[in-house]
DNA sequence: ATGCCTAATGCAATTAGA
């Protein structure tokens, strides 16, 4: 089974781009974030077409999450929409749904910037009802892949010229502990388990060529449950994808594992 | 320290991204 995350930042800037990749590798799941486009404004015929079950959720110009599911695994069982622990949250980051037996989570979250500020408190604060939720995945056993756009540089090794961004939300030292504690509950970062010292990047920004320049970050993460991180195969970028025209600024990025285990 | 680029909104210039 192959899971893939994929911040496309607006889906109906990127539909044709998307139905390109979606029919080049054929993802048994892929989740979207930041379509930019409020509930009503997805694209959801396309998406039928290319052989895709959908659920959403939308937000009138920022943000948004979805989840498409390949149609030989039927309707996905949508669980959860939106993260629990705070009531006053409006913003569209979270979708969960469970897929084939296996439960699979959507994520954007929060950039931060600019640090410090009401911005990444909120950022703090979302990672905290995040770990909440996972831990409570860790907790009942189910096989889990937990996806998006996180927003966190890990390590050093994850940036270009990382010396830039120890100010930043994405890498300041309270953004990479709420991400060691994250992992810390079992998680295993799909990529750099299967890549334990190479470069990879999923984002280069649009300005000053950086995609030309490998002058990019790795924030968009695939964690696999403590029962499936056994059967990880392979992870991914589909690097080229970010090369091609009017790209998204972050590449597909994915995971592979033996499921149902034999 | 700021703009470099791209997108949404809505029609000019601002907000946001990372």
């Amino acid at each position: 089974m192959r899971v893939a995350t994929f911040n496309v930042n607006s889906i109906n800037s990127r539909t044709g781009a998307l139905l390109q990749w979606l029919d080049e590798t054929r993802p048994d799941v892929a989740c979207l974030q930041e379509l930019k486009a409020p509930q009503e404004k997805f694209p959801e015929a396309a998406v039928r077409e290319a052989g895709y079950h959908a659920v959403w959720h939308g937000q009138k110009s920022w943000n948004g999450v979805a989840m498409l599911v390949r149609e030989e695994h039927g309707e996905p069982q949508e669980v959860k929409r939106g993260l629990a622990g705070d009531p006053t949250d409006e913003q569209s980051r979270y979708i969960e749904a469970i897929v084939n037996g296996v439960l699979v989570a959507g994520l954007y979250l929060p950039n931060g910037n600019p640090a410090p500020g009401p911005k990444f408190d909120y950022k703090l604060a979302w990672m905290e009802r995040l770990h909440a939720r996972t831990q409570a995945m860790i907790d009942s056993g189910v096989p889990a892949v937990v996806c998006g756009d996180f927003n966190v540089i890990p390590t050093a090794l994850d940036a270009y010229k990382a010396e830039r961004w120890v100010d930043d939300a994405l890498f300041r030292p309270e953004t990479r502990a709420a991400w060691e504690r994250l992992l810390a509950q079992g998680w295993c970062d799909s990529l750099r388990a299967t890549h334990p010292d190479q470069v990879i990047y999923t984002f280069f920004d649009y300005m000053r060529d950086a995609y030309k320049r490998n002058a990019g970050l790795r924030i968009d993460h695939l964690l696999l449950s403590p029962s499936l991180a056994p059967h990880l195969k392979a992870a991914g970028v589909d690097h080229e994808v970010r090369g091609r025209e009017k790209p998204s600024d972050h590449a597909p990025t994915w995971v592979e594992f033996d499921w149902p285990v034999k």
